[in-house]
DNA sequence: ACTAACGGGACAGCCCGTTTAT
DNA sequence: ATAAACGGGCTGTCCCGTTAGT
């Protein structure tokens, strides 16, 4: 009908449930949340729900292979892998999370909800969900050794140890926010992590001439 | 038999009921732990089990305030307390986590699997968790106190900014080192932390001369 | 299949639990009904009663309401609305009565039973059972109002004083019955009110000329 | 210590338990209060408790035989027994409980709360109960027929069968107002019973002279 | 592709009664 | 005689998943 041919109804049916059930997952957990709920929540019934998915197992595969990896795509890779300075783009990720109420790190991160919960006890979910942060730290590992090839980050810096530090750094601030329903410590936490990567940045002087221009400063 | 004659058998099984349970807890999480599963891995029945505790909730409760709290309290309060330089029993503590092995790693950390899980769903335990965290933070931070008044410490830094940060980093290495199930990335993070830390300490010749000497450098 | 398509086979379920519901409920008492038994004597599973009553309680409801109402009905109030004389189709019913026997008696009345066994623990319950008493005595005193306006019963008596007297009779009789397992004290009781009531109509010289006949005498 | 050579400990906790379960009954029900409930009122322990009788079943069993017997006993057969005209003893109880208010009736009357109960479910308690009533009935007759022997009461009453009227007339009407929370169907149905007892009693001028005077008229 | 209805097992908590130790 | 502690089974409810019927 459209000029993306609908995307067949059932990939949207699909979606719509995964959505939903990132959501309740997101918030409750995977032991917290019920079929049921996922189920209410979508506005379907539970028969539909398993045409879509063999087992809540495979619903929580899928949110994290997709629903949860899209999310970490949206809102960090493409980021990173667009700019300019990667690092500036991530310093600016960050300075944003600062600006975060309590009410928006109730939630707290997805992958690492999933992970904390689901590591000890369900192996494939484990090594879903730590290809996500893989990729993550990847994508900052790699963004940083382009912003060195550019010039705007300084030389000596282990990119890869860098990128570690600064996910965990993150994961842990983000920790603190939801625990304490406050974004105090997560000011101080990322406040922190942002002065160590700005010290990391060259100065103007320091950079040779380039043709682009960095997006994000 | 004894001298304290049996000092309450009715104390001893509820810590042992307590310990099973915070041993249980901490792999499987609140949702994932059966009554049955704390109750088969203390050995006692339901009947005895509910005797001592009036319900799941409470149970968790008194794990957090009292096995969990007792475990922050041996292995982080009492060093940051008796040493005569807390930034570097902090540095010490950091140093032999990057020691441990993946198994060691598997289980994460008590405090912060509690939080995360049980935060956005049941205020009462989240704010049990959360006084564990602002207690550890504090005594990070006054240990850095006691370190710049003793000298071994670089006046300038914000104590309980860095202490905050510290926890960050340290929380989100363990979470990356959970769910990698590979010591690795802990030994980045925290490799990073320890550098940043180490950065602020005072070199001998800064230091004024003391009568006592540091116990753990 | 048929020309309503299975009217709803849910309908039908509903019905079948509600009956098996009550006769367990009629025998037992609530508390001493457990969920096992309702679901044993339905021939179905709990995983389908949950489906169609949310909770003891509710079943309770239900059949107090439904169950346990339609029998009212069914045994009592359409006689007493069809009947040309209200007051000869009541003791016709009491008379009927008389003639049951040991096993017949040892349930007891269902309503009586439940609000016994309910009223001092369940207010919701309570009221529900209570409305049935509300409208099986305004059922007869209606009864014996058309059966003073027709000239079957004397015009002195107040007819919802002589309604509640004859329920707290009845009722009173059964649970002797129920409670001695014998019919004995029944016949006693019953056959005391059936002569108060027969006192209370009228003889055929004292009734005026009338179009309709009576049914029941 | 007492006059009465204190009646031995045992004895009085025995007894206390007793007072404690018959309250604790008579509002709950059989299934509905457990030992704990009972244990509790009492002030007691389960050891203590199970001491003194060997299961839950003995203890409905001491409670209907002695504390339900002794309210009986108080309540009703003493004054029958004693008053020169038991009929219009009888006639002085059933004004006085028309008396009572909604809070008084909430509980019923506790031995037709157990006989309801109790008669389909376990037959032994039902035996019990079943003494009480025929105790009661008894003692009922008895007094009409000391009435009539003594001129206040009509000859030609079957005393058997107007005793067991009246109980089941009483029943009836605690009932209603047990279910109802209300006194009025209680007012109406015990008022109706009185007038018809009032029926049967003697005019002054048909009693023969006699030595004696009645206590309760 | 989706709904309504159902199966059966697991879970938290309660309950009756026993044991151990005074 | 009484208290503290414990054993084990049962109850009401929920939950994951399946099936019959469009």
């Amino acid at each position: 009908m459209s000029a993306e041919p609908s995307l067949r109804k059932r990939e949207r049916t699909r979606l719509e449930l995964l959505e939903c059930a990132k959501e309740v997952l997101w918030v409750n957990g995977y032991f917290g949340t019920s079929m049921d709920m996922v189920v209410a929540a979508s506005g379907l019934t539970k028969g539909a729900f398993y045409y879509h998915f063999p087992s809540k197992h495979a619903l929580a595969a899928a949110v994290i292979d997709e629903a949860v990896a899209g999310e970490l795509e949206q809102r960090w890779l493409v980021h990173l892998r667009e700019a300019e300075n990667p690092l500036a783009a991530l310093i600016g990720i960050f300075r944003r999370v600062c600006t975060f109420t309590g009410s928006d790190l109730r939630r707290g991160c997805a992958i690492n909800n999933l992970a904390q919960e689901l590591s000890a006890v369900d192996e494939d979910l484990r090594q879903r969900v730590d290809a996500l942060f893989t990729r993550w730290i990847d994508a900052i590992a790699d963004g940083f050794t382009r912003s060195q090839q550019r010039g705007y980050m300084k030389r000596g810096a282990d990119v890869r140890r860098v990128a570690t530090f600064s996910i965990a750094c993150f994961e842990g601030a983000i920790s603190l926010g939801k625990s304490s329903h406050d974004p105090a410590p997560v000011g101080l936490a990322l406040g922190s992590l942002i002065d160590y990567l700005e010290a990391l940045r060259t100065t103007p002087s320091q950079r040779p001439a380039r043709a682009g221009k960095e997006k994000l400063s």
